[in-house]
DNA sequence: GAGAGCCACTTTCCATCGGGAAGTAGGCAC
DNA sequence: GTGCCTACTTCCCGATGGAAAGTGGCTCTC
């Protein structure tokens, strides 16, 4: 065990969890990561928020993060952060200045994901209007 | 408009939409396919459910899709497939047989979301191992 | 011809969840 | 003191998801 390289201990990994399994641990943590808050704010904190395009991952503080995902709660923010924080992806620092200021920044974990974040949102901003359309067909035909 | 070519209508496209916007389309669209199930279901019919790893995207029956995704209530299954027939992610077939069998099946724009859900559920289960030693460590530290 | 069965839903009920708004804590400035 | 700042926390309520039971169309059995 102690012996194993990476790579295999990464193939074990996935035949020993699958998320189609109710009870599979993975199951639970595809249901917190598959979430709106989740991928903007591994976007936001990846660099993606950038005018210019993608920069480079930076710590952000709470209340940047809140102007910047427009429409977040302030309740589902901390939640959601402190549950990324909870599962490593990203770390909380509070540094004593007056008022306190919390920053938030990926972990190498979180930046692991943060891959997969980008090309969801990527992914939805660049088939908004395939999708767009197919809605107008779909309901031009079943009205 | 009718001269521009793909990569200049999806560079626009980019920058028409932006998920960190709450007004914005590709908001509610990245709340849709930021879902548990949306990420399975996209996963079984693009063939990722085979046991000997994944295998080439097929069309799936209802009740195959109800078995394979353990926990998914009939309502959610129904309304998600719905969901995704309406944007175009994938086609919808009923076949008249006795009983009748209604078959589903990724389109192209659907396959081509599969290829990031995918990478999201092996990400969870992949990474599932460190995840819940942070946790450990984290509820370790806070107790 | 009255059940019984099958598939793909649909409906109903209830518990949990998310959003909006208001309240809290701790410290400095006036 | 009173106000103000950041980063939460709490409360209330409408929306959402899960469990389970019901529906409809057709066929097969007794």
């Amino acid at each position: 065990m102690t012996t194993m390289r990476a790579a295999q201990r990464q193939a074990q990994a996935k035949a020993e969890y699958n998320a189609f399994l109710a009870a599979c641990p993975s199951r639970q943590l595809l249901d917190r990561i598959s979430d709106k808050w989740v991928v903007l704010i591994l976007c936001a904190l990846g660099g993606d928020a950038a005018p210019q395009g993608p920069g480079a991952p930076r710590a952000m503080r709470y209340s940047e993060l809140a102007r910047l995902l427009a429409g977040v709660s302030q309740k589902m923010l901390t939640q959601t952060l402190r549950s990324l924080e909870r599962d490593g992806l990203l770390t909380r620092t509070v540094t004593p200045t007056v008022p306190v200021t919390v920053t938030y920044e990926l972990t190498d974990l979180g930046l692991s994901l943060h891959r997969t974040a980008r090309e969801i949102r990527y992914w939805a901003q660049a088939h908004m209007g395939e999708v767009l359309a197919h809605r107008d067909d779909y309901d031009a035909a079943t009205s």
